[in-house]
RNA sequence: GUCGGGGUAGUGUAGCCUGGCUAGCACACGGGACUGUGGAUCCCGUAGCCCGGGUUCAAAUCCCGGCCCCGACCCCA
């Protein structure tokens, strides 16, 4: 016999409760975005291969899943939602800007699974496109942000520039070649330490020493050439915006980001551990190196299953699966649904027993399913009436059925 | 790609080193005590040694191979 219960390494089954939180947070998230005024978009999960790996993506080609279809062309999972949005806004040319849109779904990298990692997981971002204000920087940092402490994280995000680590990297006469190796030692300088860093750095190491002359507060840092102190006015102006949208933030020179679009403000969110769980940046060549237009870029993203795995139990997400449970005692289905309809009309979310097992065990399974209240529907409707139930407190009422969706 | 640690009911585990009772326990699940009242208690029940080969009178246990899972590195959300 064969065994059909096996997985695909690296992707997950989510079961209640972790589903019930996980569908709480999304759409914490989406109405978080909406408030923010961003509009949903969605793009299909493949993608041509020659687009995932072009070069927004040159960094990330060895963790892509890529297949030949039945036509024989080259198609992958996309990877990430910024490279697909980018090529709708490549190819459609006369979009009206600016756009806001934001954009929850699954990705896909063939990386080896392991804490906090999947090969199979779900971004939640948004995006502002057209135009370079840093105004749009503080909003797509914030959106996201907001909605993690709607949930119940407040993280502390780390912000750099990409443009700010090039404009030192040139004053300190790191050659071209060798900065995409600097800064991905530097990034690990949190996780590692100085000497981890040094060590990792190898013939690089004396640079280090220039580099860290910059590893002070924001206002303190040193404007040693023109380019410099352009891009610490930047992220000064973001950071007086982001304290305006009461986000939590601080400057830290070693965040670096690992895909290569990056042009601009960059950052990483930590809650209390070292694994970012917002992130983003500013990309503001990547549409037209896909061959539209050049528009001006930026934006953030949530990991929901990263979060998820990290802080499901200390943050503030509700685990039950409906408002009301209606138990129907057996003889009264029909009276069950209508006052299941009603309810439902009256926008509450139903739980109907839809056994016919016996009241005892109706309510033991509201009770697993964290449903707090429950209406029995009984003989008492011959009446007019119905037994509304509060399993926490154990009180119940009789109430007129006029009166139910009222009454709870 | 490199390196560790592991695979025993749905979940978590004991047993393995030192081979041998009917593979034990807890939680979960189903039923009952209690056919219109959950959480407590008690009773009953469903359900398991990753796969293949070897050694042996005898393998969950020892040996070999495979598969899978978890984690660390690399890289990254």
């Amino acid at each position: 016999m064969m065994d059909f219960t096996k997985r695909v390494r690296g992707t997950r089954d989510f079961l209640p409760p972790l589903s019930v939180k996980r569908a709480e947070f999304l759409r914490i998230i989406e109405d978080t975005y909406r408030e923010f005024g961003f509009i949903p978009w969605d793009t299909p999960a493949l993608e041509m291969a020659e687009l995932l790996t072009s070069k927004g993506g040159e960094e990330i080609r060895d963790e892509l899943y890529l297949f030949k279809d039945k036509a024989g062309r080259e198609i992958g999972l996309r990877f990430d939602l910024t490279l697909p949005t980018a090529r709708v806004l490549a190819e459609n040319k006369t979009l009206p800007l600016p756009i806001k849109r934001y954009m929850i779904g699954k990705v896909w990298r063939y990386d080896r699974p392991q804490a906090g990692r999947f090969r199979e997981f779900t971004q939640a971002d948004v995006d502002i496109f057209g135009t370079a204000n840093p105004l749009a920087d503080a909003e797509v940092i914030a959106a996201p942000w907001t909605a993690l402490r709607r949930a119940g994280l407040e993280g502390t995000v780390q912000l750099n520039d990409r443009r700010l680590l090039d404009a030192i990297a040139d004053y300190i006469g790191l050659p071209a070649e060798r900065r995409a190796e600097f800064y991905r030692a530097i990034d690990k300088w949190y996780k590692i330490g100085e000497d981890g860093v040094r060590e990792e750095l190898k013939d690089l190491a004396p640079f280090l020493d220039r580099f860290l002359e910059f590893n002070v507060d924001l206002s303190e840092l040193p404007e040693r050439s023109d380019e410099i102190r352009t891009a610490k006015d930047g992220l000064l102006k973001l950071g007086e915006y982001l304290d305006d949208f009461g986000v939590l933030w601080t400057f830290n020179l070693f965040i670096v980001r690992g895909l290569d679009y990056y042009t601009g403000p960059i950052f990483e969110t930590f809650a209390d551990r070292p694994t970012s769980i917002l992130s983003g940046g500013r990309y503001d060549e990547l549409i037209g190196l896909l061959g539209g237009k050049s528009i001006p870029a930026t934006g953030g993203s949530i990991g929901v299953d990263r979060v998820l795995d990290l802080y499901v139990d200390s943050m503030n997400l509700s685990a039950k699966e409906a408002d009301i449970y209606v138990a129907i005692i057996p003889g009264y289905e029909k009276k069950g649904i209508r006052i299941a309809r009603e309810l439902r009309g009256a926008g509450k979310s139903i739980f109907m027993d839809v056994t016919g097992r016996k009241l005892g065990k109706q309510l033991a399974d509201a009770e697993r399913r964290g449903i707090r209240t429950v209406v029995i529907v009984g003989r008492e409707t011959e009446n007019g009436k119905i037994v509304v139930k509060d399993m926490e407190t154990g009180e119940q009422r009789t109430v007129d059925i006029a009166d139910l969706s009222r009454a709870i």
